[in-house]
DNA sequence: GTTTACATACATTCATGTTTGTATATAATA
DNA sequence: TATTATATACAAACATGAATGTATGTAAAC
């Protein structure tokens, strides 16, 4: 049980950002040592440290693992209609392009139990300094950048005339993602579900629906 | 520099209270030490100890001073109509009533450093793990509760035909809560208050027009 | 005189980073 | 193709620096 593949080692580094996953989750990342990791994996602190620097970078590996790819998806789910791709939520009215992004992130963290956990991390898990300060600054980035993609779909709408009132675009937006933000928030706090996890669905289309002409 | 008067005592207690909001603040909960707090509070430890068992109790009372009296505020500012009361918000229709309410927490925050501060170490510098999950849980029920108080004010809307379209009070008042707490979180997290600081009263404003026959 | 409100000193545990050791994969060479 | 060299992927040991809790000391208040 010494040297291994590549591939080994590749699996090995996965296996690390897993149990740092269930330890952070568990015992909060400060609280969690590299020891804890380490055995979690079913390895020694030596593999941990020939894989990451430290702390702060299993974490940021499991940022990414988990964050990036529910952020492209719901930026792609908010793009400009193409009309060449049927198949897609793109040849949906903006309102519905704007419910479906929101729902589809909530039926993936439903779905998927490890992006869940990571988010749990993120929120309630993890203090934003120092080291850690930086992904706060990244995460409200996306956070302005997906706002303005939801802007983008309000002025569509509004274009459209699906709108009911006369809010500008920007306001809209705002006001979604703030219901967005907060949704995210609860439904993680929620552990048990019964505040607001099950209803999650409901509340998205109930947003909307105020909305709509 | 020894013993000193009750008075003096409670002086100090509280000046440890202060210099941990500074402390946790810059460090992150975990992170701090009671001594660093003893220092910046210009104690030893033996005074800290002296006063709380430990960290988590320094970190009970620093909620308990700046998140309470704010929650209570909310509370009574929702309160059903009180005709006798008229310098209060009670004479206002429940719309304005929720506006006001919402509007308070935030004028409260901006002109409060200490609160804004004990609110970042909440949301963003502390771990929601083993004594502190409790914690977790008081704010949710906080939540609830005011939720509820919002969701009757909505019917009192409702009644008094105030309401644009027809939505249940019980979705208006999730998705209020909802959107407020995502300014929260985004009010504490926007540091220089680019994005959403200087706009937050306008935010709720608008979110609460939305809902204006 | 006793309790209060601390300061000081001590003991222990624990986490981190580094260093060293080592077996094996892989590349180089002959 | 067989041999050798080197880099890789760890494990194990070490050294250091905290942080915690407790125990003891002490001067002033009551």
């Amino acid at each position: 049980m010494v040297r291994k593949t590549k591939e080994d080692a590749e699996l090995t580094r996965l296996s690390i950002i897993d149990a740092a996953r269930i330890v952070f989750l568990a015992r909060g990342v400060s609280r969690t040592t590299l020891e804890h990791i380490a055995t979690q994996a079913e390895v020694t602190r030596g593999a941990v440290y020939w894989h990451f620097k430290n702390k702060a970078e299993i974490f940021h590996a499991l940022r990414d693992q988990a964050f990036l790819p529910l952020i492209d998806r719901m930026d792609d789910m908010l793009a400009v209609e193409n009309t060449n791709d049927k198949t897609s939520n793109k040849q949906e009215d903006p309102l519905t392009q704007i419910e479906n992004s929101l729902c589809h992130t909530i039926v993936e963290l439903n779905s998927d139990l490890q992006m869940r956990q990571t988010y749990e991390i993120m929120m309630i898990k993890c203090e934003y300094v120092e080291d850690f300060a930086t992904v706060l600054q990244e995460i409200l980035n996306n956070c302005s950048s997906i706002t303005e993609k939801i802007q983008l779909a309000y002025e569509r709408a509004k274009s459209l005339n699906l709108l009911s009132g006369s809010h500008s675009p920007r306001a809209l937006a705002l006001d979604t993602h703030l219901f967005f933000s907060g949704l995210l928030h609860m439904w993680v706090k929620d552990a048990d579900g019964s505040r607001f996890r099950f209803q999650a669905i409901e509340l998205i289309k109930s947003h909307v629906d105020l909305r709509r002409k």
